[in-house]
RNA sequence: GUGCCUCUAGCUCAAUUGGCAGAGCGCUGGACUGUGGAUCCAGUGGUUACGGGUUCGAGCCCCGUGAGGCACCCCA
């Protein structure tokens, strides 16, 4: 037999099932951003490589794939979507009016070492509010997020909410330059991996005296109910303006999600969360799921020094994304969206070669009622195949047409779940099979 | 990009110290000429991921490549 070739690394193909449950994970997505707003953008998969060059850090552009077409050009595919959007609005930016808010959702590829929920093309979900520094716009992006991974129904989801400022009063803190703080931010972040001895070491490691390593771990072990933590962070940082003023910022940022009516225990405020992107102004946040040890089903935060690489203006910015492989491999792990093997409502079949003409016809007027309705098309189309066929694709109804249907003017329809079976008459049987198909939908909720 | 583990039929897995490559499920046909999914019977299944090496002999040992997984790094 003959070797198949492979699909690249880190990439996949997906059966209609998969397809299907991919497709209903990006409506709910899609239903959310638009009833709070957001319209629809998209890029192109390619841009040329200076667009993309230097905005992740030195890690992210080791994962950017890039190469030369055949024109000459330097390209390279997209990272993620808040750089083409930031690229968008500088190419757009006379017919925009701010603030713009969009959500875009689509692949993106990074050249990483393939694992569980980690792939080298994977897609992402993203909204974005560009043209304002409220914090009511960081508000809104969160608030999106959480009625969007409240109607997913996705359990133990948390979004814990930093501030890039805050993070840099903590390497102050601990007696680093900002500027050489990435040691620094990188142990911090680990808190939740190594706990607090693990991070002191590292802090050590990074050259942290003991006793600012102590004062540090002290601040980022607060965690929970934002305005507590907020109080006593605002004390133990009261000389640094810069800490007191993101504090400000998440002080108010975290009553506008109250007002948005978010529920309380859906987030807290984490001071040991970094995030590595370089682009990061303000404040951040990632959600973290526990039960399928995936990490982090997508990341958050406020950039306003992005789009003004590519203008003479600065235009402030602030967005999320989540991704949709790992929202899917929640879904899948709980079962939280049942997905049928196939869009096929009804297969219509006939008993003998007679009535096929009598079913083509049928099929006919069921789609013309807006019903997904096949007939079998294989060659041997004996009573006992079609229904195999039915069966094994999972289509749930089938309309029988045989010659005492034909004679009498009524079609049989059968429920390949629970087997029953009813004469109806012609002109009813798409009534009928719609019936059945909310009975069944109603049922298996 | 670094380290470690894995790869046997479409799927899940067996195969003694290196000695003829197997089972279940699936699939095909039949028991069943107007009824799928149950049961029974029969059949179909392989360059052991790919390429090389050692050996009288390799699924098993060695090297390389590819893919998957775990950790690091980083992140969605």
């Amino acid at each position: 037999m003959r070797r198949p070739p492979q699909v690249l690394r880190g990439m996949r193909d997906f059966s209609p099932r998969q397809m299907l449950l991919r497709q209903r994970v990006i409506d709910s997505l899609r239903h959310v951003f638009e009833r709070y707003g957001f319209d629809p953008i998209d890029t192109p998969l390619l841009e040329y490589y200076e667009v993309l060059a230097g905005k992740y850090g030195e890690e992210g552009e080791k994962l950017l794939y890039r190469f030369v077409d055949h024109g000459g050009r330097e390209v390279g595919l997209r990272y993620d979507l808040t750089v083409p959007l930031a690229r968008y609005v500088a190419v757009h930016r006379n017919e925009l009016t701010l603030p713009f808010k969009r959500y875009h959702i689509g692949p993106v590829f990074r050249a990483e070492r393939p694992q569980r929920g980690r792939y080298r093309q994977f897609w992402q979900c993203d909204v974005d509010i560009v043209g304002t520094r409220s914090m009511l716009a960081d508000a809104e992006v969160l608030a999106v997020w959480c009625d969007a991974l409240s109607t997913l129904r996705i359990p133990n989801a948390v979004v814990h909410v930093n501030h890039r400022q805050l993070l840099e009063a903590l390497a102050r803190a601990a007696g680093v330059d900002p500027a050489l703080a990435l040691p620094v931010y990188r142990a911090i972040d680990k808190l939740a991996k190594i706990g607090r001895e693990g991070v002191r070491e590292e802090l050590m490691r990074a050259g942290v005296e003991p006793a600012a390593a102590d004062r540090v771990l002290e601040l980022i072990q607060l965690r929970g109910e934002p305005s507590e933590v907020i109080s006593v962070v605002r004390q133990q940082l009261q000389d640094d303006p810069q800490a007191q003023r993101a504090l400000d910022e998440l002080a108010e940022l975290f009553t506008y999600l109250a007002a948005y009516g978010v529920p309380s225990g859906s987030y807290v405020l984490d001071l040991s969360l970094a995030r590595g992107l370089d682009y990061y102004t303000g404040p951040v946040a990632e959600v973290i799921v526990s039960q399928p040890a995936i990490g982090s089903l997508g990341g958050a935060g406020r950039y306003d020094h992005l789009i003004g690489l590519f203008l003479d203006e600065d235009i402030p910015a602030t967005g999320a994304s989540l991704g949709l492989e790992r929202l899917v491999e929640v879904v899948d792990e709980y079962g939280l969206l049942p997905t049928p093997g196939t869009v096929t409502q009804v297969l219509v079949v006939a008993v003998e070669e007679g009535q096929q003409g009598a079913v083509l016809q049928l099929a006919r007027s069921l789609r013309a009622a807006g019903l997904a309705t096949e007939v079998y098309l294989g060659e041997r189309r004996d009573l006992r195949r079609q229904l195999q066929y039915a069966n094994r694709k999972g289509i749930p109804l089938a309309a029988i047409v045989g010659p005492d249907e034909v004679e009498s003017g009524t079609v049989t329809v059968r429920d390949l779940g629970s087997g029953e079976q009813e004469r109806v008459l012609v002109e009813k049987v798409a009534e009928v099979l719609r019936a059945r198909l909310v009975s069944r939908a109603g049922g298996t909720e």
